[in-house]
RNA sequence: CGGAGUGUGGUGUAACGGCUAACAUGCUUGGUUUGGGACCAAGUGACUCUGGGUUCGAAUCCCAGCACUCCGACCA
């Protein structure tokens, strides 16, 4: 992509109105755009980041669910059936009629913050027999919680992206193999999106959802909500919230030997066992003929979340730093050449071609700005590779390459370079 | 939801209760420049968040509301 297509601009100054890192730099550098709190446009860069995340997350659940996309409104009647109309305090509705809005109807839908109340019914229709158990339904789109604090930029927002995937078992010991086998297949996306060095499986409370214990997967990151009692040696935390007397007996754990440090919510998995199946009198018949309750399970991984987090562990004083399995681009190309039809201007636009014709995601700098600026963008804006074509790179042998993360750079061959990017080619 | 703070051109800031609300940046035009946010010149752009009040006079003081930020509570 050229550059000038971005149409999103850089700034030198933070915004007046955040505070956090993530969304200071994703502001300045042009990936978001503030609509108010809690609440953010994804720009071109963004949101390419956001559909990297999501497809790494959907590579994976797509090996152990299908996908679908459910409403992002709701009847009230699904909130009455499962008795969370009213204890569920971050339900967002909207209004009934008024000057605004002409129609005449009164009628207010719930925002979705989560699909329990969806899922269950739809599952109720379909899955009704002990050969269609155990399934699994997954998605990935925005939703909506009237958060009574959002903040710190992308961390905690009232309108966020989640991923939510809900299980459905004969029996709990369906159930529990299931949930155990989904911690590895989180820590598998963890380790693709490039956090997973610094994430833990974490015991937590299963809230209002489970007398259980529920997990989470929590990254170290200075601005993380949560406090975590971290076993580093055996990778395994367990969250303030439960760290007591009774939990350290129940779970034969010592408390007082862990370290106590903050981390960000980045997944968790709840086994609800028959909660929702029990209060929407959802059954199944089984071998033996018998209606039965199916033990469920939710699983959630919030994709805008995760950017902000990663833009937290990773980004320094020159601004963004991306792993390279989420950077928006993979390399950024630069052009110093003073015209366009010069000897560096036509082997930049070459380079662009080339990369692009094989594939390699390339961000062009085409713009008319001082090498400085360029080179402040670029770093601001965090691709992996730096590529500098200009007169000087040509007379040294070719195009100057520096990664985000090195403060040297080296120059290599055009040869070298696309042999680097297009291994296939030639 | 409790507490604290902040609202001024697109962006970031300044302005004692008193002159035409200033500076930087951005944007436009012309010229010069070109390896770490270049320079010169001329332009453009603000009912100082909203509504009341005090005062001869309010961006500035007072009240209310709204918005945003931070701390806490909350976080299926």
């Amino acid at each position: 992509m050229r550059q000038s297509h971005l149409y999103t601009k850089t700034r030198k100054e933070a915004p007046k109105d955040e505070a956090s890192k993530n969304a200071i730099l994703l502001t300045r550098a042009g990936f978001i755009h503030k609509e108010m709190a809690g609440a953010y446009t994804f720009l071109p860069l963004g949101l390419r980041v956001l559909r990297k995340i999501e497809d790494i997350v959907r590579r994976h659940m797509d090996t152990v669910g299908t996908e679908i996309l459910m409403t992002t409104l709701s009847p009230e009647e699904n909130w009455k059936n499962t008795n969370r109309l009213d204890t569920v305090d971050v339900l967002m509705r909207t209004g009934p009629a008024n000057e605004v809005s002409k129609q005449k109807s009164s009628n207010s839908y719930i925002i979705n913050p989560t699909h329990e109340d969806m899922i269950t019914p739809i599952a109720k229709e379909y899955i009704q027999s002990y050969k269609d158990l155990p399934a699994a339904f997954y998605q990935i789109q925005t939703k909506f919680r009237n958060e009574a604090r959002a903040k710190s930029g992308l961390l905690r927002g009232r309108e966020f992206r989640m991923k939510d995937l809900y299980s459905f078992h004969k029996d709990q010991d369906d159930l529990m193999r299931y949930y155990e086998a989904m911690k590895p297949v989180y820590m598998n996306i963890y380790r693709d999106i490039g956090i997973a060095d610094d994430t833990f499986i974490t015991v937590a409370s299963g809230g209002d959802f489970t007398p259980n214990f529920s997990h989470e997967f929590q990254t170290l990151v200075d601005v993380g909500e949560d406090t975590i009692y971290l076993d580093r040696a055996n990778r395994i935390a367990y969250n303030k919230e439960v760290v007591n007397d009774e939990t350290a007996q129940k779970l034969g754990v010592d408390f007082s030997t862990m370290e106590q440090v903050s981390a960000c919510e980045v997944g968790n998995i709840f086994p609800l066992d028959t909660k929702y199946t029990e209060v929407l009198d959802y059954t199944y018949s089984d071998h033996d003929g018998l209606k039965k309750y199916p033990y469920m399970g939710c699983y959630g991984i919030g994709p805008s979340r995760v950017m902000g987090v990663i833009v937290e562990k990773f980004a320094d004083e020159k601004g963004l730093v991306w792993p390279a399995a989420v950077a928006p681009f993979s390399v950024h190309l630069i052009s110093l050449a003073k015209e366009k039809d010069s000897e560096a201007g036509k082997l930049a636009e070459e380079l662009y071609a080339k990369l692009t014709e094989s594939h390699v995601e390339v961000l062009f700098d085409d713009r008319d700005e001082s090498a400085g600026a360029k080179f402040a963008d670029s770093d601001l804006i965090g691709i992996p590779m730096r590529v500098v074509v200009s007169e000087k790179s040509i007379e040294k042998g070719g195009v100057e390459i520096k990664e985000r993360t090195s403060d040297t750079s080296e120059i290599v061959t055009v040869e070298q370079l696309l042999k680097t990017y297009t291994p296939n080619c030639e």
